[in-house]
DNA sequence: CAGATGCCCTGGGCGC
DNA sequence: TGCGCCCAGGGCATCT
């Protein structure tokens, strides 16, 4: 579901899109997707009238910067969100699961729809957010295989804490031991230096690489981009949803187990213990 | 500190 | 055709 990649082809194209655009009223029928706010019409009033500038990102959290405030507007999708740019005059009949409608002063709307009310939109402080999570996964500073060293707990634990690093989930964290050829089980603590450079490169590759491919759309999957097109990411995946598929690399079938809950999928023979 | 489990929630797929 | 069941997983709370 939305990732980093997912999040950050989202910003790319909101920022080119709606920075500088006015928000001349908002719709908030979904209370749950407002629920950092006391009641839907205080959000409302909240954001109403704002100009939003540049759309940064950390980790899997937009931030939508509004003129001359401290607070941003802040969105994080979750497992089933979607933002959806929408055209038109009027635009199209808003589809289900269609929660907050931010109308702009060109008259485009930006939705926010969301099945499992997971996700939420919300105006606030973004470094009070922000400063909860690990430093983000794609920033060239971020070294994630010093990171994870500092702890003794698993690898796929280590990636998918946001507070760790911000950015990765189930998905790309298959996807980044495969590439790294670490298993999921390994502490981060018995990382030797050339394990944890791997996991470093690992990082930025397999995230700038889903990036460049506008992000991950699986068959059972609701991502879409702002212009509510899929992304062509999952076709690279060499690990993630591959069970009983050769591994790529040394034709051993890829396992999936059940861990802390979750799928996951790996290389028995080249993810091997070392 | 590390790890496991359950909860929030809807849609889709499957077996019967 | 339809019903019940399981699965998908991000983040958080709670327990051992």
């Amino acid at each position: 579901m939305p990732e980093l990649p997912e999040v950050e082809t989202i910003r790319r194209d909101l920022d080119a899109e709606v920075a500088g655009r006015r928000v001349v009223d908002v719709v908030a029928t979904g209370e749950r997707s407002v629920r950092r706010h006391r009641s839907p019409g205080e959000f409302v009033s909240s954001l109403r009238g704002n100009v939003v500038e540049r759309v940064r990102r950390h980790g899997k959290y937009l931030v939508l910067g509004l003129a001359g405030r401290d607070e941003s507007l802040l969105v994080h999708l979750r497992m089933s969100g979607q933002l959806l740019l929408v055209a038109g005059d009027p635009p199209p009949p808003a589809p289900r699961h269609t929660h907050v409608v931010l109308i702009l002063d060109d008259g485009r709307e930006l939705r926010f729809v969301d099945p499992r009310t997971f996700g939420e939109v919300f105006v606030g402080s973004s470094d009070a957010v922000l400063s909860a999570l690990g430093p983000d996964a794609l920033d060239p500073g971020t070294d994630t295989g010093a990171l994870v060293r500092a702890s003794r707990r698993r690898l796929k634990d280590l990636l998918m804490d946001q507070r760790v690093v911000a950015g990765i989930g189930n998905i790309y964290s298959d996807e980044i031991l495969w590439h790294a050829r670490l298993r999921y089980d390994r502490p981060g603590s018995s990382l030797d230096g050339s394990e944890a450079r791997r996991l470093t490169v690992a990082v930025r590759q397999v995230l700038a690489r889903a990036v460049a491919l506008r992000g991950s759309s699986l068959a059972d999957e609701q991502y879409r981009d702002l212009y509510g097109r899929r992304g062509d990411a999952a076709a690279a995946h060499r690990a993630f949803a591959r069970a009983t598929e050769p591994c790529p690399r040394c034709a051993t079938p890829i396992e999936r187990i059940r861990h802390a809950g979750r799928s996951h999928f790996f290389c028995p023979r080249c993810q091997a213990l070392p």
